[in-house]
DNA sequence: AAATAGATTCGTACATTGTACGAGATTTGC
DNA sequence: GCAAATCTCGTACAATGTACGAATCTATTT
């Protein structure tokens, strides 16, 4: 390797590192957090090491277990720095603000796909209550029960999450989409049912995500 | 895929391992499947190691390679395995028949939770494809709109993944579960509406998938 | 200026993992 | 009996997370 001997190697990074302010310190939580996220959209989960972030910030892999406890709390940092919630405070319609959240939290976590496998496995961080808190207020404004708010909120929940898992998986990888394509051969005769409404076969995404939201809007909506 | 030739050897095993039948073969896919499925079962997703599993089949760590073409591989038998449909075929309530589609889908992984944070990961195997025709012969019986159909099934699916996943990661872990609950102590100002509306606290989680569920299918239901 | 205490960096070392490779053993087909 | 196919497995290696403790840097006090 380049940068063996000798070893005194000034608090500048030599490397290719993200570098820009010559004041700023070489490692803050931030830093780290930011260079995780860039790490994790270029090369997925697995593709986060301990050692190829330490690379990227310049220092050495060490050096950030002074300021993370573990990889686990690198995830978790990463996770809710992509989570945080910019958007209109005002609400007029209810459902259509409801939509909203609940498209730009989508939005979000496949712009990071994986934040959405990471999301279900970790706790509920401060910025994804504040996306609940702002569901749960909606609701409430759009004249849901009370007894009904908390179950249509997991509803809400459960519906962007499996959405949004889904579509991360089998989305980008080519892998899954062609067998899935693989075995509509075989579609035909076992399963005639979704054979023939080409079930699989669809990639309108965003439009059957739409489509679902309503349907579950519609059941939730208040009935008089 | 299934069979190879088919082969009565006895291998003996000298080891430790869980031995019982004297002329069953110690390795096959089927075996490796079921162990791992115990193994999943009681050390959890990062439990499972293919020297465990070795040991526990009573064989040497790379025979398995000649069965299996890597650990990706082992996940995916053992998430098939788990997956299989038992239920009755016959279907008079559309909507009743629904409910005990997704319940048992539901169920199973929650048996196994595990299966939960993979299925999503994973391509749709045969055992899925069979709850997915399930689900679309019952929504057609039921009278939903061909043009419906499809979004249906993705929301339903939506839903359950949504709804598992979630159950699957908080439910068992105690951690998460005191995490939440300190978090409650800032609810009361920073999250007046999830924190009045005790949110976090519900921990009623088949009642409140079964009404979530309620409202999907108020929304899919056939109107007027 | 010198000493000291804390904060921060990081090289080395180790245990664990998946699995490539190829040699050995066993079974099957003739 | 023999050769090919089938199956087993020990060894070895590269990649990973991280424990440990020494080295360096910064600020404060003497």
């Amino acid at each position: 390797m380049a940068d063996k001997a000798g070893g005194r190697r000034g608090r500048r990074a030599q490397g290719q590192g993200a570098e820009a302010r010559p004041d700023e310190p070489i490692l803050t939580r931030e830093r780290i957090a930011a260079t995780a996220v860039d790490m994790l959209d270029a090369k997925g989960l697995d593709g986060l090491t301990m050692r190829g972030l330490a690379e990227a910030l310049g220092s050495g892999v060490m050096s950030l277990y002074w300021h993370v406890e573990n990889k686990e709390a690198v995830f978790d940092l990463a996770l809710d720095t992509v989570l945080e919630y910019r958007g209109p405070t005002a609400l007029q319609d209810w459902r259509g603000d409801i939509v909203h959240v609940l498209e730009d939290w989508r939005a979000t976590m496949l712009r990071h796909p994986w934040s959405a496998l990471l999301l279900p496995r970790r706790a509920l961080g401060p910025n994804i209550l504040v996306r609940l808190e702002r569901l749960s207020a909606c609701l409430s404004a759009g004249g849901v029960a009370d007894v009904d708010v908390n179950a249509a909120i997991w509803s809400l929940w459960n519906y962007v999450m499996g959405a949004t898992v889904t579509r991360a998986s089998f989305g980008p990888s080519d892998a899954d989409r062609e067998a899935s394509q693989e075995r509509l051969a075989e579609l035909g005769t076992l399963y005639p049912s979704i054979g023939r409404s080409g079930l699989l076969l669809d990639d309108d995404w965003d439009g059957t995500f739409r489509r679902g939201l309503d349907f579950l809007l519609d059941g939730i909506a208040p009935k008089r």
